[in-house]
DNA sequence: CAGCTAACTTAGTCTGGCTAAGTATTATCG
DNA sequence: CGATAATACTTAGCCAGACTAAGTTAGCTG
């Protein structure tokens, strides 16, 4: 039985509304957004420039140059420069930074486990069953 | 072989700002944000109330107001009051604002097919598979 | 009918997108 | 080698869209 691309779209377009929703939720009630957030998971694994973190998260420059002032702002990260090129900048964890980001990833992480205790064993088999071809709609193109 | 639901959320939260990243350019270039459609396609079968409206898109009064606000300011719709209960404001589409959802939706779906394109019949039957899964997650809880 | 509740709106603040323009540094080319 | 172009950021200004707190009007209830 083969499924058509069109009816496939028209179906995840219907249930979009609701990733986000749920997604919103995921992070209420968090010292972060889910912005935020995920600027910090770019930074786990040492210092980055300020067009990698733009271009990893999909906005323009200007846009990163204000999140990383908000960041600075509230204690999370810290600039820093480039040896081999005056020009770059770069972003890194604070210490703070670093346990925000643990403890936010942490909260989500369990938000969402919770939302996998509901489904059954089928259908979680369904979800991870899913999440290569997922991951190959979803990754840029 | 059974599949944690601690594994599965971390899996499903790696892949999340891919799919945050992916609906941004589902949008992108279209004279509606995301949320303006979504807002549209809550009117399509009729006149609806803001408080109607903030409940199904999970956001405050305050916040659908202005919202409705700027549809009303670009002519995509219209406010009107029901008749029961003079506090009651409802909105409804415009013959433009018609046109506007279905040209916008029929774009969203058509990137997104597109996307599926890419998918092989399996992946395709995958997802579909995962579908009520996937229901069952985002749904409110 | 007095007072509470409900439905909206208004006002003010914040995050987080964008473009255009400015600055400093590096690279290129004649 | 020096002028010019390109690159990396920041600043300034605009807009969407989220929030809370407070104001207005209408309905409900004792």
């Amino acid at each position: 039985m083969t499924v058509p691309e069109r009816e496939l779209a028209e179906q995840l377009n219907l249930r979009l509304r609701h990733v986000v929703l749920m997604l919103r939720r995921a992070t209420a009630d968090q010292p972060v957004t889910a912005q935020q957030l995920s600027v910090l998971g770019s930074l786990e694994h040492g210092p980055r420039r300020m067009t990698e973190l733009a271009a990893e998260h999909g906005v323009r420059l200007p846009t990163m140059t204000a999140q990383i002032n908000r960041l600075e702002r509230d204690g999370l990260v810290e600039r820093g420069r480039d040896g081999s090129d005056a020009r770059v900048v770069t972003a890194r964890l604070t210490p703070t930074g670093r346990d925000v980001l643990t403890d936010g990833r942490e909260r989500r992480i369990g938000y969402l486990a919770e939302r996998f205790a509901d489904l059954t064993g089928e259908e979680r088999a369904a979800v991870a069953a899913a999440l290569p071809a997922l991951d190959k709609l979803f990754s840029a193109g």
